[in-house]
DNA sequence: TAGTAAACGAGACGGTACGTCCGGTCTTCTG
DNA sequence: CAGAAGACCGGACGTACCGTCTCGTTTACTA
């Protein structure tokens, strides 16, 4: 969780800044984001009200909007961090690893913080650019490494083939990803059904059957 | 389309109801939901207001209460006739069938109105069972037709087997719907990257390679 | 009181106006000007909150905005109103109708609302306006009919002469009711001492010797 | 103006205190009571900020409030100094002298930064009984210094009589303090009329009439 | 043809939240 | 230790929408 303080002007760097002035409080930007998940879970995402955040977080809404620019970019920030607990553990097999990420994303999709904060930030993301950035680096890039872990790892095992063409291994190295986020996302929040153990084994193998054929062109 | 008057207070059938007074302008739901659309384009869902659609729309708030109960539920109607335009033209094999579909699926998300309008709902879905519903029958299951009647095409075609367990073939129904669906909006609203016809070629190429070897199990 | 709607675009005329929509409620004017003469005498003009009159008067802080501009036009209206009960009662002769007015004045001045709600206007005045301008036709014009009564009554008593030069009687008329009032005003606001029978009789002696001789030039 | 450094705990006198540490700058207190005069000519009293003074001022807050204990104080304390430089000359006869002051007393108050500051305060000491003793010492009582010097000068030259009674001596005073004070602050900040040559010349002679028989009871 | 009942436009209503601003206090570093 | 800087809490500001309500008006069907 080293996030940088979050408004801070991109980059930030180190320390030159801050010389004078009573500096900002570190417990706040916790108390803060803490909060936002709390009332995420109570009301969703259109009843969260940044007062009531502040008032949650023992801090002035003042301090809130010193830190955060509006109620979007604190809710990515805020959800940000519970797909930091995201872990690959190693399962001996590519369809084990496989199904361990499934049920673990799955898991967090459960949660309700999760749910209406990540799908209503999106939909937001569609008329503002900045946002859709902020959400691109702080969730989705973050969560790649799950997918470049258990590929690199299953080509250890010679499970998969060495990637040959690097350009080709991209672009099947980004469908996976939209594959298994899309597929994960799409059955818990849309069709409003249960990704358990059936459907996890059931999506594995129909994606690990792709996958064996699939070196595309 | 012959969507029912939406507030209509369920099952509602023949015209027992109206008999006398002034019956409901029909003009008016149609300008209603475009002017929806027309303001999604514009503010997004978070910024859309039903004054200004009745503003738009050339009516007054009070007609619009009378239709629908809330925003949530008029924005579910107004994008779900967007999907009603999605065909499935028989392009000869299944593979072209279904880069087809991903194409045109995709076409509409690329529609501001349908981007924004369906994120949002889904995301205030999570904590309102009555809305999550109701995009369940508006959109989700209407759009199921598309899968149902390219997998019965195919089985014609001698591409795929003919079910033999009714239960496997539902869940491998369902999963499908859940993997080409979320996949689609995966790739255009979160990885922001377009799907263009290499993509829905090596999406199709992958999908189908699962598919043929997937009854697993 | 027939003060017409405070905010209404200068004028209103007749009834022209509010044909559409529903009307106003005219019990809210009342509760207002109430509730903010009852905040003024608990609170005084700088702690008094828009938002804390519109709690006390039952009334959403809307309503409030859409009938007065601000804090400053709904004092004066609602001060202004104190002064509509200063009666001239005819008490036989001039010196006697001079020292019931003086006392009357000051009464009015004594009630807390009156005494920080004037102050606070004056001195906010001096910056705006049509705040002066709101000031003197809804108060101190309005009282000038005392003035005018007492005069017209004290001639037909033949203690003071008739006007014979129009001009003249103009300046001396301005004349009295600056001193009159302003010397009530200051002794009780500024010197902060009572304006009492005693004081009442002299400076009712003091004004009376200087009619008596004042026409001067 | 030696008036000592206002927020100090009363008495204090001489240099017994400041015994170590860095001692207070002395040019502050000319530079925030200058910007408080600059910013009430600007801004009137209500939209004058503390923050906004302290910034003029170029110095901190936190100074600001070590000296005042808040906006009121510190606008009578900015307010009364502009009194200060009212003086009496001798013009040889008592008429002469009165006009001499009105004009004078007037032109202060048509200095924006008295207009406002000063009838600010005063609204305010309705509810603050320490400020309208501060008002009382730093402002009022400071110019009665005035009527003083005026009445005993117009004895010394035989155009009043000496006076016979103290007691009744003092009422006359106050009287006639408040009278002309009230009026001319009446009729240039509450009529909004000029206080020109002409009206000066008026109310003296009314005044001197009524002084010369006014001896009361 | 008249009556009647509902839908309609307009807009005021009580509320809630917004994002900003200021008042006073505090905490840090510099002189 | 005074002072500059600025973060902090609290709370009012004036605005924008919400969803409801009350009007006067319009438009069909029914009697």
């Amino acid at each position: 969780m080293p996030r940088p303080t979050p408004a801070s002007p991109a980059g930030r760097a180190g320390a030159g800044r801050p010389r004078n002035g009573r500096p900002r409080s570190a417990a706040a930007d916790a108390a803060i984001l803490a909060a936002t998940r709390e009332a995420l879970v109570e009301l969703g995402w259109s009843r969260l009200t940044l007062g009531d955040v502040a008032l949650r977080a023992g801090v002035a809404k003042t301090t809130l909007y010193r830190r955060w620019p509006g109620k979007n970019e604190l809710v990515v920030d805020a959800v940000a961090e519970l797909f930091d607990e995201l872990e690959l553990p190693d399962r001996g097999s590519l369809a084990a690893d496989i199904e361990g990420v499934v049920l673990r994303f799955a898991a967090i999709l459960a949660r309700p913080e999760a749910r209406s904060g990540l799908m209503a930030v999106v939909a937001e993301s569609t008329l503002d650019d900045s946002l859709r950035e902020r959400i691109r680096t702080s969730i989705v890039e973050r969560q790649k490494r799950l997918v470049r872990e258990g590929k690199s790892r299953a080509q250890r095992r010679g499970e998969l083939p060495p990637d040959p063409d690097p350009e080709a291994a991209d672009r099947s190295f980004d469908l996976i990803f939209d594959v298994v986020a899309g597929s994960v996302v799409h059955r818990s929040l849309v069709s409003a059904a249960p990704v358990d153990e059936t459907w996890a084994r059931d999506f594995t193998a129909l994606l690990l059957a792709g996958l064996g054929s699939a070196p595309a062109r």
